[in-house]
DNA sequence: CATGAATGAGCCTTCATTCAT
DNA sequence: AATGAATGAAGGCTCATTCAT
């Protein structure tokens, strides 16, 4: 008697392990340079079998970068969830990109490179639809904790929350990806690391925003 | 009777319109998606032609990227002159990163998609010497700069400069880079445009670094 | 119920097909004007699957001179059985090298070429050593006969074994590719065939090696 | 007041030079990787003016196998000049083909793929004709030589004289192409030479066509 | 005569995708 | 559902030859 439940569970599970042999290709090598041939070999299974889980091979890149973006989203929830204060929040959000980069650097050239091709792609795509609303979703949060931590008299009110919103998490993304970029950089001109570096910049970022009144 | 100065005058500006053609290419589509086909016609040329001139596709890209790091180092020294204090320096600086991203966007995803690959070139090429020292240049600058603003006391003493400088430099690049990704996410959230983004991070900046001592 | 056996024929068999195309092809122009495009028509297959089946042309190239090789040796090892003395196994094998011309002519002017830019072949190259494995076995076998010849007193004893094998195998080759090109020449002249010029020297040959005394 | 003179020594000479250029570079590489920019370069004369000298990349091929092939007829007219009897000049002949080998090696590859693909040429073609009589040039002399030999008794009666002319000619030719690409071979087996190999097989020759009676 | 920039057909090879089994 | 052989368009690059100067 053949089981029917194990190969329901079986058709997600080869998904997953589809988009994990990319993932690894894609990291390790670049988008371009990948082959379906080396991803079906990697996943093993035959190239033809990709097709009926995935419609192209940027389709198989759409996935992973969307995992990426799911991974971030899940850390922020995660931290922000131990924060009270609105600047608590604000730096929090910050510290957890910079966390994410270091927990997953591969997710980073991907997702950066598909930013900085994103204004070649289809904005119908659901795929872009949904790396758009993250970013919303970021967004969102980041200009109501500065609101809050303004109220709360953790922020000094003197800033744009919203302008502000917008240039911390632009700055943070750029900060983060470019700081891998200087690595070799850092290390040359004064013995640096790039985790000092954020952190460093993190703490600046804290002292822009502290409410210094009373 | 011929003049043979034109001549000369040909040869080379048939090479700068042969990276123009390249540059229009690579900056509507980018460096994989462009074949050389395309640029010969482009270019108004043949295909073999383009090999006289460069010696592959890699050269070209390069030359391009060149032309940019050119065009940005000008802009930092002629602004850099009207500039007195430290932290106009410093920020004067920013200021010319925005302006370059300004005056020529196209230039940037191809600086940035450039390094991002810089990991992956040969360290001896040439091409690569020239974008470390570019670098190099800027960060010197960029940490003189703040030493003379603590002295002259426009800058507030308690930051480290050499750290300061890593994170200004890497964080404006970041910053600019990224806010031409966000441009369409900017406008439909808050009808803002990168341009006042960029003003407001310069000013924020200002701010972090001001002496609001006395 | 599918029969698998049939698919592993035909496996090969396309293989084959595909040697046998480019044969044919390097026999009637020669290497360097046969192109992929060509061989691929001729083999009724698209270009792409050329190479699911030979990793380059070279490869393909290689694959032809070692199925000559092949047909050589065979020749030999066949023809040489029926030889009881050493005279005429020498012979026999002059003979061999003689038939495997006539029989397959086309092989010849590949192995030739193969083997005058074989100075320029990678010695550690597989397809390499098999070729100078060949011609090793046929000399090794070719200075055994005349030691065996000279004891059983059909070949004169006053020659130097080794220093005849390399002169007759060299000479054979020699005299074998030549008489193919010389082929309108001696009609021209006297009306004669390559064949008649090489029974005539084969019996000169064998005048030359027998023992005359007693 | 120009002088008209040199110019046209120059005219001459330039071919010459050019010759010179190909010649050098077709036989340190061969001839399909030997590009016509090279051999302008090593010419030092301007790519186009190759064409005001030889119509094509190939006319040049043929120039310099016609160099060659005079330079083999030279060293035989000169060489027989010295020898009486009809062995002798037979003899000669063949020593003179591995005097050639020796002294030019360089003609003989050209010569000798130059032949292999002869049946591919046009034999209205003005080289290929006056190689065909290069030939014809020493196969008349051997076998006259031949008979000669027959005649003043130095050469066994029991031969064939045209059939022997033809062998000898084709067996020395095939002979001294072949033993350059066993040299590594010869090395390998035996620690010989080409050059012991080929007087081995002048002196085996010699050998068999003695008239040994009285 | 001489030049050398320009040409463009043609080369080998790759690889995402399809489809008969 | 799974396979993997087959496809063929496209890519970067070369080079013998031409021709305007």
């Amino acid at each position: 008697m053949k089981e029917k439940i194990p190969e329901k569970i079986n058709k997600e599970e080869k998904r997953l392990m589809i988009i994990d042999a990319s993932e690894k290709l894609f990291f390790e090598k670049n988008y371009e340079d990948t082959t379906m041939t080396e991803i079906a070999k990697n996943a093993g299974i035959a190239k033809g079998t990709l097709y009926l889980y995935f419609s192209s091979k940027k389709d198989l890149y759409f996935s992973v970068v969307v995992r990426g973006l799911k991974l971030i989203e899940d850390l922020i929830r995660k931290n922000i969830k131990t924060c009270h204060t609105g600047i608590e929040k604000v730096v929090m959000m910050g510290k957890s990109y910079v966390e994410f980069y270091k927990e997953y650097p591969g997710y980073y050239n991907l997702i950066v490179n598909y930013e900085s091709q994103k204004a070649h792609l289809n904005p119908e795509d659901p795929l872009v639809r949904l790396s758009y609303e993250k970013s919303e979703m970021i967004f969102d949060y980041l200009s109501k904790s500065i609101i809050e931590g303004i109220k709360d008299k953790t922020i000094r009110k003197d800033v744009d929350p919203q302008k502000l919103a917008m240039v911390l998490w632009t700055q943070t993304t750029g900060m983060v990806q470019q700081v891998k970029l200087r690595e070799i950089l850092y290390k040359k001109w004064s013995n640096t690391t790039p985790e000092t570096i954020l952190d460093y910049y993190i703490e600046l970022t804290k002292k822009t925003l502290q409410n210094n009144e009373s």
